[in-house]
DNA sequence: CTGTTAGCGCCTTCAG
DNA sequence: CTGAAGGCGCTAACAG
């Protein structure tokens, strides 16, 4: 059915290998045998077996990335990054979203597709929960807002921001409400949220503080939103200032007061971390993350493995920045 | 270096075919050679080379799906309809955003990744911009939210979308604003909005009437507030109709000016397109497309394509319908 | 139940 | 400058 180079080599009245040549480029070939074949191939609509291809070269210059979700714009940054970077060295990224537990159960398979690749990044996830066990994927992996002992990764130093977050929000001497993340606890969890609360409460622990509230949703603006009608169901006592895991939240919750007609200043104050679009664009207070960098760096480290040129397991952490805008000034 | 199937068998004191009997879970194994060769397996941590495998099978079992942008939900409820097809048949998805000049020209070339598959999705993207002629991949492919003469497609009929929502214009008899698209004109331009202002302007113009006033923007809610910036600069003369090309524009227009004081029925009214979750939760008149709906379909038919069952050109199109909401009730 | 072997399509020596 | 031949790793006949 499909066309294969001996086909087209008969047609062209050429050799395989004359065939190959004129599909790789190479150069010493006569403009005559080159005409041949490139008709040849037109007539009969001849697509290399990218298959065949790889198996002879042993490698198949691409690498994959697993990541929990797409319809955010944090994973569009990461991943100009990433491929930033491997476009330098022409490699090219294949892109698998881990959606639901299907997906979990056939990427744990050795045979599924993302590991048809030389290397593999990991975004996010948490790998032990992946695999709980050896990955089914024997060539380079790194790991990308995300770390384990065992990988290679590139992560923000969450435990520090979380820390950061909280010396900030102690300057601001206003009663704390800290709104967490809900995961759903198994596989998909990451270890971001988690350092993040650490680092969190080891300062506020240190200054003898509790947060007056704390409140559980998931990190969306939408369930930033449920959290401001809670508070504003059941009032505060007072001015607080409204710590939230993630910005989306933060904004969410933003949004639902100042909409209710609560000024920021006089009846709270609110931060959030990520430091994504819509953080700047309202004016929110926020922990940086250098989200780009992290994505080049990453797909640098992996790009070293491919090159056999990373003989110990590298751990490179970022280091957030803390942002102060218009929420948390009074 | 990296073990294949006769250095498992040699280890094991097997033959290769026993091997890759337990590989692929054959029934007829003797415990004990299962045995022998899982643990030869474990111990020289062998993975299959899939590459092999697929060159042997004459096939991948997966499928590609080219699209333009990653951080919009739009997508993820497109993939869940076409994961959810797919999985029924055991088949893999990969994905490849073309976000650039860089990856389009990449995506050109024959030996790249997403041809790597036993078929190609294309969503939103236009393959006559993507390939000026013949694609470099000779297997089945379906078009997903585009369409295209030469290609089996599953879309929306934007036409439609586009008369009913001036229809809808026209019955508040209200002088109209049109919001377009600019497109950066290329090869990413997709029909969608070409084919919607067509609609409009049919109907619009059968009644003798053209927009008070035309703006371009870009597919944003920040394209959406600039929009609004605008009509806040230089006040139109007693309250419009905005017809916005896209829901995003049209939330972005209505926070904008809701924000500055202006009030829905009393200043202005509007509406959108695509009815996304932002749509209805900002309570938007809108026109709904069944975005899961068609990604089943897409996926669907590809499935039969693989199969051999689709003998002639298929062009889907699913019905748009108009959502009344808060925003264009007086 | 198990081992041997051919061949999937391609590219690259190796001779000419 | 070009053709013939081998082999990448795997699986499915085919014999035992």
């Amino acid at each position: 059915m499909k066309p294969n180079v001996k086909q087209v080599a008969r047609l062209a009245g050429v050799g395989t290998s004359t065939v190959s040549r004129v599909l790789n480029n190479h150069p010493n070939i006569s403009h005559d045998a080159r005409e041949k074949v490139m008709k040849a191939i037109e007539a009969l609509g001849y697509t290399p077996n990218l298959d065949a291809r790889s198996l002879r070269y042993g490698q198949t210059g691409a690498v994959s990335i697993l990541l929990p979700v797409t319809g955010i714009p944090f994973y569009d940054t990461l991943l100009s990054g990433i491929y930033s970077e491997l476009e330098k060295v022409d490699l090219d990224l294949a892109f698998f979203p881990v959606v639901g537990e299907n997906r979990l159960r056939r990427y744990r398979e050795a045979t599924s597709i993302p590991y048809r690749a030389d290397g593999l990044l990991i975004a996010s996830l948490n790998p032990e929960r992946m695999y709980q066990g050896r990955p089914p994927f024997s060539k380079p992996i790194v790991l990308v807002d995300t770390h384990h002992r065992d990988y290679h990764s590139v992560s923000f130093d969450n435990l520090s921001a979380g820390q950061m977050a909280a010396q900030h929000a102690l300057e601001c001497r206003l009663p704390i409400v800290f709104v967490d993340i809900q995961e759903t606890p198994g596989e998909f969890e990451s270890p971001v949220f988690g350092d993040r609360r650490r680092g969190i409460f080891s300062v506020l622990s240190r200054h003898g503080i509790v947060p007056r509230q704390t409140f559980y949703t998931t990190a969306t603006l939408e369930g930033g939103r449920k959290i401001g009608q809670q508070l504003l169901q059941t009032p505060l006592d007072g001015p607080h200032f409204i710590l939230a895991q993630c910005d989306d939240v933060a904004i969410g919750i933003l949004r639902h007061l100042t909409d209710a007609g609560q000024q920021v200043g006089e009846d709270f104050l609110i931060m959030g971390f990520d430091d994504n679009q819509d953080a700047q664009q309202a004016g929110l207070t926020t922990i940086h993350q250098p989200v780009r960098e992290m994505g080049e760096k990453a797909a640098g480290l992996l790009i070293q493995a491919l090159a056999q040129e990373l003989h110990q397991l590298q751990h490179q952490q970022l280091a957030p920045s803390l942002q102060v805008r218009q929420t948390t000034r009074t």
